[in-house]
DNA sequence: CCTGATTTGTGCAACAAAACACAATCGTGG
DNA sequence: CCACGATTGTGTTTTGTTGCACAAATCAGG
């Protein structure tokens, strides 16, 4: 069975699946359902059965499936099976806020370097991270071949910024700017904008 | 022409369309066209066209959308026309950017409240609001009418807290915690978790 | 006032995603 | 070792979303 083209609209769900797995693993569980997993997320069974069949036969009939063993597997399909290094543009607040998070570990990534281009944050320590120059960027991240980053700088200077994360070789972006960035095929951006998600919801409120 | 269900992956585009287009207008344009949106967007511009058509008809045929015109309809139809007070749970790092963040107001929001109960950050000052103590959360909210939340408390109680949030007449919440909330019918949550967003672009990585 | 270049709004066709429904399989307990 | 309840994986149906293509409208220039 070659890979086809898999949705991205299920890739995207992936994580959400492992997410749920891995607390169930701390609860103690070994062996969930797709319907108990369904009911936690608010997803059909059939949906997660279908998404999961897509990659392979994870489960067993009758039984459900061996919670440890799915994680491992999920894992592997989004290659998070690994740790990635990952670069944070940007110390301000939302930098900080990142760095100093203890939950990328555990999930495949470690922020490895992190730059801005403030005199006086230059040099200084986040956790055990030095503050790097921006005009050393390209060059580090070339040389460490990382090919993730979490921008974190003003709307302004985004998309500048992310012409040069591209030409360093970075192929994914996560944009904390609220701004729509232009980047070549092969790069792949998400955005996370608490104002969007806000104003989703909105339409929603009496 | 009443109000028919307007499907949710069309509001979900909405908040982007607004956002591109008060770019275009702090760059001193004042028309543009569904050709243009999209190209800034990725998004092609017959379905721009037809997102919009659901609501009305907001374009000029041959000279295509007047962009602060079109603005004030997407911020009256998303409800974001006024400014909705918004509470925060949790006076960490994530907390803190938040509520030091500039780029609520000119999007409908309003951080009004902030809560902890950490007794060392209650009764400090974040920004110019007073971080106050989780125990008069409910009161505090229902008192001021608040709907919308962000929550960003550690995950082992994010539950619990989201729990209190709705029993205070909450509607929709903002979830930066790494779990999956169960809250009942007619609350809305989002979730914001860069691992998660991370982990969808893996996958396309070699 | 006519012509041509644009661009909207939309009916319809094509495509994609989700739900349904059930045979196949598994484990358990008698 | 058989029968039953549980649960997967998937072919089929249903539902939802996107793209296409064009009439209708608008504008500018001659
Ligand atoms: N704080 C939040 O909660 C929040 C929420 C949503 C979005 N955002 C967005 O995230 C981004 C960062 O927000 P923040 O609150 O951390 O802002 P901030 O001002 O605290 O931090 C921005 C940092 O970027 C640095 N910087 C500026 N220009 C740079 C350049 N050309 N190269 C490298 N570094 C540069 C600044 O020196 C500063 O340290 C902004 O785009 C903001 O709109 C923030
Ligand atoms: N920092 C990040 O970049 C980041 C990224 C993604 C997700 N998150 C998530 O966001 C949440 C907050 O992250 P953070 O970095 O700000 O953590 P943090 O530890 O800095 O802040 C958490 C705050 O919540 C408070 N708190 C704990 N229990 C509480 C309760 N029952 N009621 C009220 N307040 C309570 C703590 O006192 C603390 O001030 C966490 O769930 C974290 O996993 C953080």
């Amino acid at each position: 069975m070659t890979r086809n083209p898999i949705p991205e609209i299920v890739i995207g769900r992936l994580p959400v699946y492992l997410r749920a797995l891995t607390r169930l693993l701390e609860q103690g569980r070994q062996v969930t359902s797709s319907q108990e997993l369904g009911e936690r997320l608010g997803i059909s069974a059939a949906q997660i059965r279908k998404d999961l069949s897509q990659f392979g036969e994870f489960g067993k009939q009758g039984t459900g499936y061996d919670i440890e063993f799915l994680v491992a597997k999920i894992q592997e399909i989004l290659k998070v099976d690994r740790v990635w290094e990952v670069a944070v543009v940007g110390a301000g607040d939302v930098g900080h806020a990142l760095v100093n998070y203890g939950g990328f570990h555990d999930r495949g990534f470690k922020i490895a370097q992190i730059f801005d281009n403030d005199p006086d944050k230059v040099g200084t320590s986040y956790k055990d991270i030095v503050v790097m120059d921006i005009a050393q960027m390209q060059e580090k991240i070339r040389k460490a071949g990382i090919k993730i980053a979490m921008l974190a700088v003003p709307a302004s200077v985004a998309q500048e910024v992310v012409d040069q994360l591209v030409e360093a070789g970075v192929e994914a972006i996560l944009n904390y700017a609220p701004v729509n960035l232009v980047v070549p095929p092969g790069v792949r951006v998400q955005y996370i904008d608490p104002s969007v998600h806000l104003q989703t919801m909105t339409y929603f409120l009496d």
